[in-house]
DNA sequence: TTGACAATAGTACGACCGTTCGTATTATTT
DNA sequence: AAATAATACGAACGGTCGTACTATTGTCAA
């Protein structure tokens, strides 16, 4: 690893760490030098402009993402506990405090949900593989026979990821002490309503 | 209305549909003036600081969204027929093209998560007064004797309000196509499962 | 119609934005 | 050890930001 990816990777980190409070936008090249103690010029070289960096934060997140929920949940037996891990994972994701200002990625839809550009298709491309992983995990767990044939997969997804969406906002804005119990009551419940009736 | 008052509400309107797009820090003054065919310092002087203006456009969208969501949902018959259509007007809210971008407080309360101050204090308190307005809708449907006695209100309104915010993500940045079907199935879901078994 | 005051415009400010440039320093390779 | 590439720096650019002042215009009751 050579100097320059070495500091890359620092920028990254910091930058992340900054996305997650203020959001992509609110991300400054000025700003990010200072906390790093190097110039506005130097930090800039590394990525050729702005809009290079926010996509370079953004694939830094995903990585981070799939590291922290998806990589972990694939590692469950496949069928229902990987469905239920990526779901336990996420929640937990939302409460890393590694993460000071929550996931990086929902702030930076719903910034960027009126922008057209590069920075929006990949978020959009960012979501919807994630959707794409909840769908596989489901229609596996289908197919093992852990959850209906008849089953809505997509139905299934898009209830699942809004109670994580759901979950962000009541545990991170909202503060409230029962968001936890809430997102996971209703991910069991969702999942449960799932299930094969024996 | 004297003429202050008039300009200051079309101020107002398009500051809202601007706020949408570009959230609360990307209302920028100069550009709202120059939409307006109005000077910086004549706009600026309806307002004081920025953060007024913001709080303004906060408690603007808060009236919009009273008028359109909440008001008719309540004037539906007490209980059942009011929770379904606080959740169906939400979703025709977020549909709504008066607001270009979609909700401005859902955008907000994610922008301002970690900027502390009389900002998000207002968003908390949007937010929770919405929840109120769920959770003693849904309260009075149990005692009128539409939805189960012993249903959990908070975690119903949790998981209404969760599936509002996912179908947002789905429908206005993914812009697939079967969201709407998602969300109305979701919520439909929501309340029967809610209902009395007879 | 005039006088008082509200409403808007004009101008200027310091701070910060992303970006460019030339140059110095440090790593890496030959 | 010399040559070359990779990194980082400081200064400066044109712009835009929010805000402060002052001047001008418009409104509306007396």
């Amino acid at each position: 690893m050579s100097k320059g990816e070495r500091t890359r990777a620092a920028i990254l980190d910091q930058a992340l760490a900054m996305t997650s409070t203020d959001g992509l936008t609110g991300l400054t090249i000025g700003t990010l030098a200072d906390r790093l103690g190097m110039s506005k010029s130097g930090l800039f070289a590394h990525f050729g402009s702005k809009e290079q960096l926010q996509a370079a934060v953004l694939e830094r997140a995903a990585e981070l993402f799939a590291d922290t929920v998806v990589r972990p949940a694939l590692a469950q037996p496949r069928g229902l506990p990987r469905v239920l891990g990526l779901f336990e994972n996420w929640i937990a994701w939302t409460m890393d405090p590694v993460l000071p200002g929550g996931c990086p990625i929902q702030a930076a839809s719903i910034e960027f949900d009126d922008r057209p550009g590069p920075i929006q298709d990949l978020i959009v491309k960012q979501q919807e593989d994630m959707r794409r992983v909840v769908i596989g995990a489901t229609r596996r767990a289908v197919e093992e026979g852990h959850l209906r044939a008849d089953l809505d997969v997509e139905q299934f997804a898009f209830e699942g990821i809004s109670l994580c969406y759901g979950f962000t906002q009541s545990y991170r804005l909202l503060k409230n002490p029962k968001s936890e119990v809430w997102a996971r009551n209703a991910v069991h419940g969702l999942i449960d309503r799932a299930r094969v009736r024996q």
